[in-house]
DNA sequence: GATAAAATCAACATTTTTCCCGAAACGGGG
DNA sequence: CCCCGTTTCGGGAAAAATGTTGATTTTATC
């Protein structure tokens, strides 16, 4: 039996967090304090590049972004964490209106983009909306990642397999296209099965399937 | 043998369109030339009503929408398409910059939004990732409405079954669940096969969960 | 060159699926 | 009342998948 535990991520399940990014240290700190109010931890740094020198990766909740900051910028901190495939969502907070600015962040996948002033119960209610939507993705990308994980340690050969035994051919077809016997493509099912932690074909295509292909 | 074509809903294959809805005459005609003389087959309507009066939810193509209209507005119009299963890409153009609307817009599906004055570069660009978008989508959206037609023709106990081999039983466990013998769980299960239009599981469920669950 | 991982194949038994045939009960609609 | 779709069940046989045990060859790595 091949042993992968569950998770190829082991991330210690902290709760979520609200992570501001702010230089300016009055909105900084109203903001701070109207969701540690409201029951939200909460983490502020006062630029762009001491939240990057934090950030492991593993934050968990949302993150509110000031747009124009002195040095590196939200939009530059936010492609930054995309291109590191970083599933924090985002919310922009500006202070100019300016809409090729906001349709060009949402385009990119931004969570929300929001003018000052903002009432708190909007900024309360975006907040929540971002974390209930961090919330429902997290399990399918902690499935995902699993699903990779095992992928990733399929070898060569059993991919392949993998790969026909989705495309629906049976083992005898494989077998003809692989050029070796059904009795080899069956010990390669049955590994492929075994790895990706699968009793049944229909799990197996619904695995890799939900893991994007 | 059953005989579902293949297309649930057969709509005489016409070119894409652009659309465009503007109430200002010289906006909507200067539009209007700018695309046809870069060769994109363009139908104007001079109001959301004009454009709704025509509209048979087979318009192909994508939808250029003044925001700011007398009678039904552009996010109206909106509203009601997305309400009726619209496909239609929507790119919004509105003259006064305004960040919620966009964000709104956006949030709620729309392709783009763009402000006034645009360049001739900008909106053929968009227009055609619009487009391009717009074709990308289709193959799969027909797809989804076959199967949805195919799924709508199981009867009750068919689909019950269909459900207990999605999530990977053995015959022996469906005929438990069901408490039938196995040998009409197989009658069924061939009845699905041949009602889905597929002769291997793997694409049994792939095309079941292509269309979403 | 030894070791380990990967890939290859087989005999054998069992389970499961698929496909052919046929058939009976039930309910509704023409 | 008969036809049709739905659901139900069975025999029989072929095809396919699964599981166990064991073995050989290749390949990469130390």
């Amino acid at each position: 039996m091949s042993e992968v535990p569950s998770g190829a991520v082991q991330e210690a399940e902290v709760g979520q967090q609200v992570f501001v990014v702010d230089d300016d240290d009055a909105q900084r700190d109203s903001l701070v304090w109207l969701l540690e109010s409201h029951g939200y931890a909460v983490r502020a740094f006062s630029s762009a590049e001491a939240f990057l020198a934090a950030w492991n990766g593993n934050f968990v909740g949302c993150l509110l972004l000031d747009v124009r900051m002195p040095g590196m910028s939200g939009l530059e901190l936010f492609g930054w964490l995309a291109r590191r495939n970083s599933a924090l969502p985002v919310v922009f907070i500006t202070g100019h209106g300016d809409v090729p600015m906001a349709v060009e962040a949402l385009r990119k996948g931004a969570a929300n983009f929001i003018e000052k002033p903002f009432s708190a119960e909007e900024m309360l209610r975006i907040v929540e909306n971002c974390l209930a939507q961090e919330r429902e993705g997290r399990t399918q990308r902690r499935n995902q990642a699993d699903t990779a994980h095992r992928l990733a340690q399929l070898t060569v050969r059993e991919r392949e397999v993998l790969d026909l035994v989705i495309a629906g051919k049976l083992n005898k077809q494989i077998a003809d296209v692989l050029g070796i016997s059904i009795k080899t493509v069956e010990v390669h099912r049955a590994r492929v099965m075994d790895k990706m932690g699968v009793t049944t074909m229909a799990s197996l295509i619904r695995r890799v399937m939900s893991a994007g292909l």
